[in-house]
DNA sequence: GAAGCTCAGTGACTTAAATCACTCTTCTGA
DNA sequence: TCAGAAGAGTGATTTAAGTCACTGAGCTTC
C-alpha cells in the first residue's frame, strides 16, 4: 500500500515544484506539504480510484499518463481527460468535498503523488496565489471538457477524429505544418474511448483520410501530409458537399 | 450601457451577500467590491457576451436565468449549463486569462451583476477561503459538464431525456415521488439544445414516455406518474430487452 | 513452432437520430 | 378578429453510426 520512501523527501519536492500547481513557489514552502504526501507508482492498466467512491484526496501525476473516464453498463468508455506529469487528479473532489467524479487508470506505467485533502486546503489558505492557480488549472479543464461536450453534441465523428489529430499533432510538434509526423501511442479502442465511438469507426476514419491523401499512418505514427484538409474535415460538414451557395 | 445607478450599493451588498460565491462574508469586506461592480438588466433572449470574445470580467447572476451555450456552422445549439440567482458566468475566462468560453443570452428577464476581473482576482488574494469557495463552485460546475460529455457520449436520447425530467423535478419539488408535478417552461427546441439533439426528437421521446404513462404532460407542466420507470429508462436500455440471459 | 493473446480490417445489417416538408394549434398584438 | 409568429405534431426518407461476426497480422511465451 505505502510506497513512500521510495522517493525522498527531497526529490518530491522537487518534483512538486515542477508541477502546474505549485510551481513558483519557494523550495521552503513545499516542506510540510512534500513530507506529508505519498509516494504510489501505477503500472499501465492498474486503476487508481473509480468513480463515486469517496475521496480522500489529490494527486498529482509526476510521470507517465492517467487517464479520467466514465463508463456505462454495457461497458463502453468515455475519457474525459488525460493527465501528464504535473497534471491534477482528483482536484474536484478535494475542492467541493464530493466523491471521486470519474475513474482513473495508468495509460502507461507512471508515479503520483497522493495529498491528503486537509492538507491542499490547509495549503491553499495559507497561500492564496497558489489557490488562484489551482483556479487557473479548473478553468483550463472546464475549458476542454466544455469543448468535449460541444464536439460529442455537434460534431460528426470525422469532425472530433480530426480535431483530436490536430490537437495531438499540436502538442507533439514544434511547427505544425504538411510532412510533419508525430507519435500517437493508442490503439483504435483507446481513440474511440476519447472520441466517444467505437473501434470499427476509428478504422474507418482514419482509413478515410489516408486514402485521401490528408495523413499516413506508419504504425503508431502519424505524417500529415495536409493540414489545411485536416483543418477543414475538422470544422465542416463533410458532406452537404459546399456547393457554394450559402454566403448570399 | 452603463445601468448602475438602477440600483444602489446596499442592494448590490445584499444580493452579493446571498450569491455562491460572496455568501458568509461579513458585508464590510464587499463594500468596495460592490462599489466596483455594475449591474446590467437582460431582457429575455439577450446575448451577454459572445463565445471567443476577449472577457473582461465576471458576472454574478441577480435574478432570472442566463444560459451558457455553443453552437456550429449550421447553428445548432448546445445548452452548456444555465444559472439562476447566485451562478457565475464567465469566472473560466477570470481564472485562466482566456477568452469567454461559451456564448450566453438571458433565457428570461434577468439581472446581471458585472464584477472585472482585476477586482475579482484582488479580492480573492485578500480572502482565501473566498478563494476557496470558488474552487467549489468551479468544481461543481466541472463535474456537472463532465457529466453533460459521459451522457452525450454513452446514453441514447430517451436516457437523456428520462435524466433531465428527473434533475428538473428534484430541483424543483420538495420529496420526489409519483403524483407530484413541476414547472418546465421550456419549449422543446430549448430541451433539444440541453439534451443535444433536434425538436422533433424531443416531441417524440415526450410522446412516448406519455404512453407509457410514464409522465403526463399539461401545458408546461410535467406530472411525475411512474418515478421509478423513469429512473429505470434513465440508466437502462430500453431496446435490448434484458431477456436476463445475462448475468451467467 | 504451435497456441494463444491483443489489435486491426472488413462486409453485411440494423437502428437511432437527423432531415424534410408540411399541417395544425395557440398565442398575441395590431 | 384577423394575421402572422412560434411552437408542436407527424409521416416519410436518409444517413451516420453502432453492432455482429469473422478473418488476418503480429506478438509473446510456453
Amino acid at each position: 500500500m505505502r510506497e513512500d520512501d521510495a522517493m525522498s523527501i527531497e526529490r518530491r519536492m522537487e518534483v512538486l515544484a515542477k508541477s502546474a500547481l505549485f510551481q513558483d513557489l519557494p523550495t521552503h514552502a513545499l516542506t510540510d506539504l512534500a513530507a506529508r504526501g505519498n509516494v504510489r507508482k501505477l503500472q499501465q492498466g492498474q486503476i487508481l480510484f473509480t468513480a463515486n467512491e469517496p475521496a480522500k484526496g489529490l494527486y498529482v501525476v509526476l510521470s507517465g499518463s492517467v487517464r479520467a473516464f466514465r463508463e456505462n453498463i454495457d461497458g463502453r468508455e468515455q475519457t474525459i481527460h488525460v493527465e501528464r506529469a504535473g497534471g491534477l487528479l482528483a482536484e474536484v473532489a478535494v475542492f467541493d468535498g464530493g466523491p471521486y467524479p470519474s475513474s482513473t487508470v495508468a495509460e502507461e506505467d507512471s508515479e503520483v503523488l497522493f495529498l491528503a485533502k486537509e492538507d491542499v486546503r490547509h495549503f491553499l489558505l495559507q497561500h492564496p496565489e497558489t489557490a488562484l492557480t489551482a483556479l487557473a488549472l479548473m478553468a483550463r479543464k472546464l475549458r476542454s471538457v466544455a469543448s468535449l461536450a460541444e464536439q460529442l453534441a455537434l460534431k460528426d465523428v470525422s469532425q472530433r477524429l480530426a480535431t483530436l489529430l490536430l490537437e495531438e499533432a499540436q502538442r507533439n510538434t514544434s511547427r505544425l505544418q504538411d510532412g510533419v509526423s508525430f507519435s500517437l501511442p493508442l490503439s483504435h479502442t483507446q481513440l474511440a474511448a476519447r472520441l466517444g465511438t467505437v473501434r470499427e469507426v476509428v478504422t474507418r476514419g482514419l482509413q478515410k483520410l489516408t486514402l485521401q491523401g490528408t495523413i499516413e499512418m506508419r504504425g503508431h505514427r502519424v505524417v500529415m501530409l495536409n493540414v489545411k484538409a485536416l483543418r477543414a474535415q475538422a470544422d465542416t460538414h463533410p458532406k452537404p458537399s459546399p456547393t457554394a451557395a450559402d454566403r448570399q
